[in-house]
DNA sequence: GTATGCGGGTTAT
DNA sequence: ATAACCCGCATAC
């Protein structure tokens, strides 16, 4: 059999959320196993699946403020040994007494993100993806790998020497590349800096440069930034992109009766935002988050039974959409699917792709929003991200196994391809053996399932409304409180863990402000309960990675027509208070709150420096940021020594601080994740999975 | 020195 | 049974 597939995904880097890729086997990338997410190997025992998981990024302990406005969001080490040396180092940030360490990825149910590698017979290279990270991105490994490969054998030098050494390599790099990001990518400008800079709407941060790539780098040293959305990094260009991205016309602005479009709508209605209250950059942050965060991967509790019955349910009251998701022409680009770049019509709804994908962390605390009590449609920033939860699945790299009822031909298709036990090799042997025996018609099975016509499309397609209709409209809604407000545990051990992200709160702060009391700006056009659900989306946006960055127009309709329409509506349902992996935040209030203590106490660098300009060139020897990919070579154990002992009083009132507002937040945690969690998480497939 | 992949083994649910 | 994780090893750059 010839495989059926037509087409592949473009090569991203930074893929994010849950997102299923097909690469054609020229791609290099792909071949490598490659991510702009620092991603380890794990051990899945399984031979024909490579399995890696989030390491995170390694932050300031202090969450200083870079002299450029950024973060400090270095690369960790894949290696385990080379990783436990970047910890501890001081900050690269001259000014700043804080830390390296790991912000430990717990974007998939609280564990790390995870990607999935398959290759077929055919050298195609399957790829999914669980979880949205929930946290900046580390530098371009092509970044560190350039810094580490020119400094080699260099123990001294100039540090500003050397950062304009690191820029232009990573120039070079990228350019030859083809793509554009600058060794600023090290900073993250967080908007309340950037506000600080003066950007605002009317400010003269324009400029001409194309939609997805501002290449001008105008305005800060993070240039060139691709539009996207993240709960951490909000877009420097936003003003004069956003509008090519998610602007609507007027009519558009109203998503009526199309409850899958209000995500969209409301990054219309974020793009549109004043800058100054409005996130003003975001990294370059490729579109594929579209694929699920922002589209927000909540769940209906209502699917408790067992993932089933949705399958068929012929509900279509919800969106027209034809099988090629064809209406993202209009503006609203919908999703037919979680296919494929490409695959509009692809066989498989999130819904079923990811039924099963939720690791069961019973540790991952779960919390019952302040508003659950009653009404889950209050309104109230009850802050339902459950972004971080799987979508249901039916297939997947993961665990490979059909979770429940699907069409014969899916099975037959995607259990070729995509079923090997994740955890026992022996199986997988077995599995692979069955594999080969039927390769020749079945190898391809997940490339014919591609390409399945229309068809198919629509026994898919139309499963997402009875979802919608099972939107909670009562009953309360049991969130995850991230780590961030309760726990922060490491999953992965030596792995230290910080606070979250202070940006995650500041952005959030700033979105609730913008946003203002939206539940009360309803749309004419809208129900209460698509209201309501659309602030929810609106929330969750805000806390979990609403990231958007199609790098070209062809990728903007790919990405958004991988997501489907309805998994903006899901929501878990806590009719028992215990029901699925749910991921939140406080409420806006206590977010606020904490914002606040987080603001009183952060570190924030003079950006006057004369050290650094805001162009991001270095003018002078002593540059405020350090680079540690160098600093590894520069500092002997000694000299750190020495450098803590010098630093040692400043950094233990810091550190007095940082416990004062990060009391819940204890930066090393047993290695044992399953340890110190509060016990009202349970297993978040409890209710989907009979078998644990 | 580090990235990467493999695989045995442990722990927890 | 499943999944996350630890660790050692080998290989490549």
């Amino acid at each position: 059999m010839v495989s059926q597939i037509r087409e592949f995904d473009e090569w991203c880097d930074w893929t994010d959320g849950h997102v299923r890729k097909v690469y054609a086997p020229s791609c290099e990338e792909a071949k490598r196993h490659a991510s702009g997410w620092a991603m380890r190997n794990t051990n899945n025992h399984n031979v024909a699946i490579l399995k890696k998981s989030c390491l995170g990024v390694l932050v300031c302990s202090l969450k200083c403020t870079l002299p450029g406005g950024g973060k400090v969001h270095m690369r960790p080490a894949i290696c385990d040994k080379a990783r436990k040396k970047q910890q501890g180092k001081p900050c690269p940030n001259r000014q700043c007494m804080g830390r390296l360490q790991i912000h430990a990825c717990r974007g998939h149910c609280g564990y790390p993100v995870t990607h999935f590698w398959r290759h077929s017979a055919d050298h195609v290279v399957f790829f999914q993806a669980k979880g949205v990270h929930d946290h900046p991105r580390p530098e371009a490994k092509s970044t560190s790998e350039a810094r580490r490969s020119i400094s080699t054998g260099r123990r001294v030098r100039s540090i500003a020497s050397s950062l304009d050494i690191e820029a232009a390599t990573t120039d070079k790099i990228e350019r030859l590349r083809g793509t554009k990001r600058r060794s600023s990518e090290m900073l993250e400008i967080h908007q309340t800096q950037v506000a600080n800079l003066g950007v605002n709407e009317n400010s003269s941060f324009s400029c001409s440069c194309s939609p997805f790539e501002c290449v001008c780098g105008a305005g800060n040293a993070a240039g060139n930034r691709r539009l996207s959305f993240s709960s951490y990094q909000v877009p420097q260009h936003y003003n004069h992109h956003s509008d090519l991205h998610y602007g609507q016309p007027a009519e558009h602005q109203q998503a009526p009766n199309h409850p899958g479009h209000q995500a969209h709508y409301q990054l219309s209605q974020l793009a549109q935002l004043p800058a100054n209250e409005a996130p003003n950059y975001w990294p370059n942050q490729e579109a594929s988050t579209i694929e699920h965060s922002s589209l927000g991967y909540t769940h209906n509790n209502n699917n408790n039974n067992s993932n089933s019955n949705n399958n068929n349910n012929n509900n279509n009251n919800n969106i027209a959409l034809n099988a090629n998701g064809q209406e993202s022409s209009s503006g609203y680009q919908t999703a037919t699917g979680y296919a494929t770049s490409g695959y509009n019509d692809d066989l498989f709804a999130p819904e079923e792709i990811f039924q099963l994908d939720q690791p069961i962390r019973a540790d991952f605390g779960m919390v019952v929003a302040a508003n659950n009590s009653g009404n889950s449609n209050n309104g109230s920033v009850g802050n339902p991200t459950t972004s971080r939860t799987t979508p249901p699945t039916l297939l997947d790299l993961g665990s490979g196994t059909i979770k429940y009822e699907a069409p014969e031909f899916v099975a037959q298709t995607w259990n070729q391809l995509l079923s090997e036990d994740s955890s026992s090799s022996q199986v997988s042997v077995n599995q692979q053996q069955h594999d080969n025996n039927d390769s020749k018609s079945q190898t391809f099975g997940a490339a014919a399932a591609y390409a399945t016509p229309s068809a198919n499309a629509s026994f898919w397609n139309n499963r997402a409304p009875q979802q919608q209709e099972n939107y909670p409209s009562s009953g309360a809604v049991a969130v995850y409180e991230p780590k961030s407000k309760t726990q922060l545990v490491s999953s992965h051990s030596p792995v230290a863990e910080v606070a979250a992200y202070s940006a995650y709160d500041d952005y959030q702060q700033q979105m609730v402000k913008s946003y203002g009391t939206s539940p009360t700006s309803q749309s004419p056009d809208q129900s209460p309960i698509q209201h309501h659900r659309q602030y929810r989306i609106l929330q969750e946006r805000l806390t979990y990675g609403v990231q958007q960055t199609p790098t070209t127009t062809t990728s903007l309709l790919t990405i958004q027509s991988q997501a489907s329409p309805a998994e903006s509506a899901y929501y878990y349902q806590s009719n028992t208070g215990n029901d699925r992996c749910h991921y939140s935040c406080d409420d806006a209030a206590a977010r606020l709150q904490q914002q606040q203590q987080q603001q009183h106490h952060q570190v924030n660098v003079n950006n006057n420096m004369t050290s650094y300009t805001g162009d991001g060139q270095s003018t002078v020897d002593f540059a405020p940021y350090v680079d540690y990919t160098l600093v590894g070579m520069l500092c002997s154990p000694e000299d750190e020594e020495s450098s803590q002992q010098q630093n040692q009083h400043q950094h233990q009132l810091q550190q007095q601080q940082q416990l004062h507002h990060q009391h819940h937040q204890p930066q090393q945690q047993p290695q044992h994740h399953h340890q110190g969690f509060p016990r009202n998480c349970h297993a978040p497939m409890d209710n989907y999975v009979a078998h644990h």
